[in-house]
DNA sequence: CGGGAGTTGTAAAGGATTTGTGAGCCGCGG
DNA sequence: CCGCGGCTCACAAATCCTTTACAACTCCCG
């Protein structure tokens, strides 16, 4: 079914070009100007995802973020800030926001964003879930302690270290590719090398592994990426 | 597999420039200085990325991609600025350009740039045409994890090697053509041998025949290609 | 049936690309 | 200031891809 949204953004070029995208997208979208018609448009029209401008004339976007939350809606928000208003994103999530981007944004990152925020209403960006335990051949990883237990040797784990296993774990038994476990864990807006991958895979090796040189569990797919024996 | 750009910029001195370092970074790489071939370009050699200057003569850069994105390419477009166009960034961005940098630029970053957006797009563009599953006789092969199992036999298979089987599987029963199975797996431009071909599919032979010397499955259609049999 | 031309099988060598890994740099928090 | 996580770099190693060379095979035609 059709998911219906709500933009609201004052600059008319912004507006009509965010909501091609959207429709373009397969979204339902209805879009206004003013912060006040906003919140009548969210209480008569219940759309499923807000995108919210924060810069608006009259009310602004905290406004209408702070009346709908009080109003005990929990549609999901996510917040258009301008460039360098850093701070802000505090004050918007505090407020009730479930996402931001700033401008100027890549519509790529807004679709993908709006997409996430509809399939889990989750607060957070994306944080791709990390399983609480882990555990394959005689490893076991607590996620919550950032620790695991090879035999009865315990290590420590870097909260990096952790997100790239747990995206291997996910798929485990399945090759992962590098581009996949790089845009789960570094986000799609990282711009290093991807050789840092491999750097982290021998830190992992050394950590889970009996023999790092001749890994078992985090074996690697050449031309490919890794994958984590089930 | 090279990734394939276009560079869309007037000025001879950056456009060489830039075409010389994403050849040297792996690169294949077809440029051109007036928007309208741009968008022609675009739609006859469907590239993988584009880089787009914003001033053009002609058409500019905002032009194009409106045109690109009212065509419904979904191509990653990676827009050129002019330095000091702050407000122009939101503009192309919200017409569908995906990132920009803006003039002067290092180099450095612009490649990182390219980089990413390639990796973002990755898993919408490869997606398809693989099987998740394979199977003939005593013969199973398992797409995602690159890995096949003959009898109680594994075997790792490489992304080529995956390529080329798929391309059998999918008209298995049928000869498929030497020159299909090469312009499927190594693309419509690739100068080599034929003779590529037949040594990876001896090394297919060696993982999912019982006697590679007398194929069962993977049956040779002489003067013409190959025949996986259904 | 036999021979020649063209096609394919296969091992081995070489080249190209990808990955492993140690060393060093940087920024941050203690 | 130090230590640590995280990143990049540079070189080594591993792997895959391609080419080469020659043997074996198939097809066609006399």
């Amino acid at each position: 079914m059709k998911k219906h949204l709500l933009v609201v953004e004052d600059d008319a070029h912004i507006r009509l070009g965010l909501c091609d995208a959207l429709r373009a997208e397969g979204y339902d979208v209805i879009d206004c100007c003013h912060g006040g018609e906003a919140i009548s448009l969210i209480r008569q029209r219940t759309p499923d995802l807000v995108v919210l401008d924060i810069m608006l004339p009259g009310k602004s976007g905290y406004d209408v973020c702070r009346e709908v939350r009080a109003a005990k809606s929990r549609v999901p928000i996510l917040m258009l800030s301008a460039k360098g208003q850093e701070i802000d994103k505090v004050v918007g999530l505090e407020l009730g926001a479930d996402d931001y981007v700033t401008k100027p944004f890549s519509l790529r990152e807004l679709l993908a964003r709006v997409q996430a925020l509809l399939r889990r209403a989750a607060p957070e960006t994306t944080a791709s879930e990390i399983p609480e335990e882990m555990t394959f051949g005689n490893v076991r990883i607590d996620s919550k302690a950032l620790r695991g237990k090879r035999g009865r040797e315990t290590f420590d784990m870097t909260p990096r270290e952790l997100k790239v296993l747990a995206a291997l774990w996910r798929e485990r038994g399945n090759a992962v590719a590098r581009d996949t476990i790089l845009n789960e864990v570094w986000g799609i807006e990282y711009y290093g090398t991807t050789r840092t991958l491999d750097q982290l895979v021998v830190k992992l090796r050394q950590k889970i592994e009996d023999k790092p040189g001749e890994p078992r569990w985090l074996v690697t797919v050449h031309g490919h990426g890794y994958r984590l024996e089930a």
